[in-house]
DNA sequence: ATGGCTACGATCCGTAGA
């Protein structure tokens, strides 16, 4: 089984790509970020035509999160209970015994700013949030943009992101207090080609210098880790012609 | 030399992303 999460960075203008993504790779489940539409626009009957079911949290401009699977999806759950946001950032489903959670975390600006600060409050919810879901399923993914990169080695140049939002130690603090619930990296579960990133900013040639971060993640409980064969990243997308800043991160797992 | 794209909604620019 393939499990997928890609920022799109609005569905609207990259619904072609997702579709041909989609046909090219056949994963059985894809949590998608940013979509930047309301529930009401989300293109539900294209993407049941290409077989894949929805379950959408969005709004107007900003943020957005789903989850697309070829199987039946139960349990849908939106927000993080508990913690009271406008934004939406966080959907969940069941597919059979597994359960997904989708996720979009705040980006934060700068540190030491109001959404910086809003960012870390998100992650103690989201940290507590996790660790119920992990005592009611053995089968939990956590896939999204933390919008965190976790280690130097996640980050093109360390030495000019140094202190900067998204390598703060606070942040990285804030994501490894995920781990410790008893969550992994799929990724750094295998040997991985020196600098791979998952997004790339589209000012200063990003993609062609390769100046990029790796902070889009598929997070798994102990009993999914054990069956996780691969984890990569599809950097197909970001070289086609209007591309979303982030690439697909694939996860598979038997 | 600190910018440099892109998407969105309501303008002909501001907000936000990372």
């Amino acid at each position: 089984m393939k499990l997928a999460t890609w920022n799109l960075n609005s569905i609207k203008v990259r619904l072609p790509q997702l579709l041909d993504w989609l046909a090219q790779a056949r994963p059985e489940v894809v949590c998608l970020q940013e979509i930047k539409t309301e529930e009401v626009k989300f293109p539900r009957a294209e993407l049941e035509a290409a077989g894949y079911q929805a379950a959408v949290s969005g709004q107007k401009t900003y943020n957005g999160v789903a989850i697309l699977a070829t199987s039946p999806l139960r349990d849908p759950s939106v927000g993080i209970p508990g913690f009271a946001d406008e934004q939406k950032r966080v959907v969940a489903v069941t597919l059979e015994d597994l359960r997904v959670v989708c996720v979009y975390c705040p980006n934060g600006q700068a540190v030491g700013s109001e959404k910086y600060a809003y960012k870390l409050r998100w992650f103690t919810a989201l940290k507590s949030y996790l660790a119920a879901e992990l005592a009611r399923h053995s089968k939990l993914a956590v896939a999204g943009d933390f919008n965190v990169a976790p280690e130097d080695r996640d980050v093109h140049d360390p030495k000019a992101w140094e202190g900067q939002v998204h390598v703060s130690e606070a942040e990285r603090s804030a994501w490894r207090a995920l781990l410790e619930l008893g969550l992994t990296d799929s990724f750094r579960l295998f040997e991985q080609p020196e600098k791979t990133f998952s997004w790339w900013d589209y000012r200063m040639l990003g993609f062609r210098r390769n100046a990029g971060l790796r902070i889009d993640q598929i997070l798994l409980s102990p009993e999914l880790a054990k069956r996780c064969n691969a984890c990569t990243v599809d950097k197909a997308p970001r070289r086609l012609e209007r591309p979303s800043d982030h690439a697909p991160v694939v996860a598979e797992i038997s």
